[in-house]
DNA sequence: CATTATAATTAGCGTACGCTAACTTGTCAA
DNA sequence: TTGACAAGTTAGCGTACGCTAATTATAATG
């Protein structure tokens, strides 16, 4: 099955917090979240038999291969998204906000266009 | 409560539908957006619980004055969003079924930058 | 007038995804 | 060694929102 919002937002937390530490545990993906420890666990487990993330045998979050990659596509999605709408005039906080629940829903035709924008408008103001 | 996409599509749908004909019943709007009579029924129960919209003498479904407000609203930001997407170089179809998602999720802000954006952008091309 | 078709509703199912309360498990300090 | 805390899991609740099946109500037709 495809995955939903949800998650996508839970893997997304998963792969930004791997890139501030090594060690990722459910308790600081719900601290991150603002979610309880119960509804991390059901996602987690989730994500892990979609075989997106494994535990270690200390009990770490890891990605898999797979897993890294989707939610580098997500993150990729939630960065270009944010990029256009401050180049849009948005300001920072609100555009960062607003990629994050739009992130979820564009298509990859939609997503390209955003991608060419982004580059010929960065490479313009440069 | 806030309205939460679900219900936005119904309303969305009623006041489509609405410009085209002065008789709009549950089945219509059912055949609209590919759900089922249960579904409707229930979603327009709920529609005219909060007062936006209300059922005539005949049965024909009628949106009231706030309805009517908050559809054009969504309308709008539909509008815009295809409008901003189809900027990027997106095709109508992919343009309007991505708006159709996102218009939900885009906060006051962001949509008076896209409004802002699109108005300056058809004067640029006329 | 009885039959049939159309529309709406009711009852109830299933999944997704939040939550709290309570239990388990593993670690660490007294 | 034990007692306590932290992290994770289990059980089970509640809401949102799709669905089908069955019922009701209304209108059209033989």
């Amino acid at each position: 099955m495809t995955m939903r919002e949800s998650g996508e937002m839970y893997l997304e937390t998963v792969y930004i917090l791997s890139k501030k530490s090594s060690t990722v545990r459910g308790i600081d993906v719900g601290a991150h979240m603002g979610y309880s420890k119960p509804s991390v666990s059901r996602a987690i487990g989730i994500l892990k038999k979609d075989g997106l993330v494994v535990i270690d045998e200390q009990g770490f979050i890891k990605l898999t291969k797979e897993g890294e990659k989707r939610a580098e596509r997500i993150y990729e999605r939630h960065m270009l998204l944010s990029q256009l709408l401050m180049n849009l005039g948005v300001d920072e906080e609100t555009a960062t906000e607003d990629a994050c629940r739009i992130e979820h829903y564009i298509s990859e035709k939609t997503f390209d266009a955003i991608k060419q924008h982004v580059k010929k408008y960065s490479k313009k103001t440069k």
